[in-house]
DNA sequence: ATTGACATTGCACGATAATGCACGATAGCT
DNA sequence: AGCTATCGTGCATTATCGTGCAATGTCAAT
């Protein structure tokens, strides 16, 4: 029995079983449970299961489900989203994007609030339930389930027939020279098409987007009209922002 | 059984039934109660569940107000949920209302299922996100909160270009002469136009709904080719029903 | 063929985690 | 108020874990 061998069998168990049990996988390999153990432990230390008391369960079933990212949500995100909150006045027309940042703008909006939201994600949308005096318009397409936003040509028509005066754009990169971008080719369309559409653009970036770009490019930097940023953002990462004309927010 | 494991599936319960009783979980999972307890525990530490004497409710905020509506979902709904989630057929394009049993059929809907389903609900939507082999397409247009589902023009629109093979429609009155009906006039004219698009028409009519009729009539009640109702449905009930060759079918 | 470097494995042992039971405290119902 | 189910805690038991070490096997260079 080859080590490597043994492993892939784990593997293709784990992902057939959803779980595997060290004390099985030592007897149906005919090795002893410590050899389980060490290569449970090497698997765990390539990413590739999560190790748990008595077994292994899959890597991916940690990192994804929804509303566990939700709850890392930083301290951080949470500010930025309440100072954006306090940017939108009454009667305006908002868009606001995906993603947990909005999720959480979307539930600081003061509930008395007269305004109309439009977003493509139905999280926003639940959110927005209980705001009695706020206006929500959904924009259909296909489910990126990643981002939980529509997305798609669907979309993109949709958004063609729209004026608003605000938007609130998440991004995963926000570089000076490289521009707003972020990791999927169908969403940068997306939030393309609602930059054009939005009379202002509010840029909502966490510590680490800073200084960073992603694989797909949304637009320019100056797309931005502001760009909310942690408190503790260093001067170095907002000059070059600030010397393009853009307005940098401190949450 | 790992203990990580028995987390999960407690959770999973509890996402799907909105409560779980510590004995019963103790028996299924063949361990102690204060085994289970202290999975609670820890989970409640976690913020994953609120606990409560005999039991845990979900925790998330998002879930809670709309487990509010779903806490008064009976389990007949749930049945009815249960089963009509048991009429999809692998490879199918189902189109899914909004309102708490269609919210119900979705999260029972086969995790690993293959299938797409479209939907004017962000509920609805948002309760697929884990259903990975289901392929999410959501239907546009301004949100009637009460109901918690896309109307108006964008949404008719949107519908026009759908072909499906199943829908299933959440009515609020169900009457063998007045027809299918709903309280709402804009909810009355996308319904329409759903059943117009699918090759089949399911409607789930939990039994308050049979034999009465509601303000707005979405169609004859001949449009549908199945009703799915509580196990406990009197024939008086069904049988005029059955009369115009509908398909009724117990929960 | 021999030797040495290295990987793999099984075993021993102390440490840690998980579980069930016993007991007194508490919550919810009548 | 009184009853019962449920709860939390301390404790003993068992399973599982990690580490160090020796035995075995592999392979390449000599």
């Amino acid at each position: 029995m080859l080590t490597t061998h043994r492993k892939k069998s784990i593997l293709a168990t784990l992902k057939k079983d959803g779980l595997v049990i060290a004390k099985a996988l030592s007897e149906s390999f005919d090795v002893s449970e410590d050899t389980i153990r060490r290569d449970l432990r090497e698997l765990a230390a390539e990413g590739l299961l999560q190790r748990v008391h008595g077994g292994a369960l899959p890597a991916s079933a940690a990192v994804a489900d929804f509303g566990h990212r939700q709850q890392i949500s930083t301290d951080g995100k949470l500010a930025i989203a309440k100072k954006a909150a306090g940017l939108v006045s009454p009667g305006q027309v908002v868009i606001l994007d995906g993603g947990t940042t909005c999720v959480q703008l979307a539930r600081h909006l003061p509930t008395t609030l007269q305004a109309t939201v439009i977003t493509h994600s139905p999280s926003v949308a639940v959110e927005l339930v209980d705001h009695a005096g706020i206006e929500v318009v959904l924009i259909g397409g296909r489910l990126f389930k990643h981002s939980m936003v529509a997305v798609g040509a669907a979309a993109i028509e949709a958004i063609a027939h729209i004026r608003a005066d605000l938007y609130f754009m998440g991004v995963t990169g926000v570089h000076a020279k490289a521009g707003l971008s972020t990791g999927d080719l169908e969403e940068s369309y997306v939030k393309r098409a609602l930059a054009g559409c939005a009379a202002e653009v509010v840029v909502l970036a966490s510590a680490e987007k800073l200084n960073t770009a992603s694989a797909y490019v949304i637009a320019p930097v100056t797309t931005a009209n502001i760009i909310v940023v942690e408190r503790k953002t260093s001067r170095v990462l907002s000059a070059p922002l600030v010397a393009q004309g853009i307005s940098v927010v401190r949450a």
